[in-house]
DNA sequence: GCAAAAGTGTTAACAGTACACCCATGT
DNA sequence: ACATGGGTGTACTGTTAACACTTTTGC
């Protein structure tokens, strides 16, 4: 019964990475602030299968390499980012995923501060607009163009995801494989993150006003927070800094940066 | 650019299982309750490497199976258990981690209902005994001859978890592979569950008294809690039912079963 | 001055903690 | 009767939610 691993057949692996960012968009007036927006890389894919679609970044797996290693290696390819902790999300396995063969996607999610230093020209940010509704989670997501891509995610009565069109090599969403899904999962798993402040501070830099903060709560929850209240929650894992922030056509506010804790992910 | 993927070498892809039960150990007199132990389950192995030691239960993934197929097929052989969802606790990938060569380990996790019934004859619940220590874990595994199996587990400064003997193909712990490490993973996932009760519920059968499912979380935190307390914060996740347990040398109590919820796991 | 955001204070409802007390049972 | 666990009440404390109010700025 020793298992000799030439004897079997063996699947391919591959990491594939959801990152997310937070985006300003321009301000209304000299008065008002700008609110983030929740965006995704996303890589235009210039080969079969799926050509032209667009992807989740990722790559395939190599024995000299975790697959944590990968995926942290092919991100930093495509967007000069490195440094930052990866989640694992989920391993989708099912044969047919992938038209090219029996492969399995192991994926990861993670959060980007913002910048422009996408490194790879078919990379770029896409903008995420999410919703729940009765029986499936609806995604759109949209280019710098402002080209829409919409899917539609559905759940099964196991209350996993599915793709609602999984049978088909080529899916009706508009993303390649199965990658609709696996944003979807992310954004789940991202929502349910924020019992604790620390995948929030992971969108904005080392200082930060808790409006700012804020604001990436209700850019994630998709809902309008109190100031009063979130103040006082979040207060005990953030600390003043002697910094203001000046110029807009308001009251200056001070800037924060996070506790150290011993725990932070 | 194009992936061909006969070109690249491929792994083996295995997946793991830690099944956690809850057994009762006997009273000490008519009127004493009987305290629950924290089991899992395990396979003294047959077959080199790691000939003779114990180690999860698991096999190798094929591709007709999705991976948690794989895991639940499995682990309906070793045990005759079927039907219970699978959580994904982690991806091993470390080249080096198995003497037979590149093996991928996705390893799971689950609760299941104690039952006499493990099918497999090296197959077996062991007792467990786990403490955080100063900058490591101690894991000590209990077999039904009174053999314990101890390992320690450490962390890096990264937070995540490592073997201390990382290097050697034979670990220093009394576990195969690096299941040592697993289980302490899914012991630590199993305590952070339990702020809702549904993975509580899945060690008892559908009718329970409320003190029943406190010794599940007694046995899991690892200390006392306040009977007043944890009837007032369960109440709204369970509904009584007409039945009572009688038989003990004190009051009896009332049996409940859990209500009902959308979003049970 | 004014609009916008920064920031504070107050209240009521709610949840968590610790502890005291009574109830029902098998031997 | 009595030891043991089943079960309830209560007082205290901390957290959350809603809303009113004051402060500070750029134009």
């Amino acid at each position: 019964m020793t298992y000799d691993i030439s004897e079997y057949d063996r699947p391919s692996v591959a990491a594939d990475i959801v990152v997310f960012t937070a985006r300003k968009t321009s301000r209304e007036s000299y008065r008002h602030l700008s609110a983030p927006e929740l965006s995704v890389l996303l890589i235009k894919r210039k080969e079969p299968p799926f050509m032209d679609m667009i992807s989740l970044p990722g790559g395939f797996c190599c024995r000299e390499e975790t697959i944590e290693e990968t995926a942290e290696r092919k991100l930093c390819e495509k967007t000069g980012v490195s440094d930052i902790p990866l989640s694992l999300l989920c391993n989708l396995s099912k044969f047919g995923r992938d038209p090219r063969g029996w492969i399995i996607s192991c994926c990861y999610w993670t959060i980007a501060e913002y910048s422009d230093t996408v490194t790879d020209k078919n990379a770029q940010w896409y903008n995420v607009k999410f919703e729940e509704k009765e029986n499936h989670y609806s995604l759109v997501l949209t280019d710098n163009d402002g080209n829409e891509y919409r899917s539609e995610v559905m759940l099964n009565n196991k209350n996993e995801l599915y793709n609602q069109y999984e049978k088909a090599y080529i899916p009706k969403t508009s993303l390649a494989f199965d990658h609709a899904e696996i944003i979807v999962r992310a954004l789940l798993r991202l929502r349910n993150s924020l019992d604790k402040p620390f995948a929030a501070f992971r969108f904005l830099p080392e200082e930060f006003t808790l409006t700012e903060l804020q604001q990436i709560y209700e850019m994630i929850l998709g809902k309008k927070l109190l100031m009063a209240n979130f103040r006082r929650k979040i207060l005990q894992y953030v600390e003043e800094t002697d910094e203001i922030e000046r110029g807009a056509g308001h009251r200056p506010s001070k800037l924060y940066r996070k506790k150290n804790s011993e725990n932070d992910f």
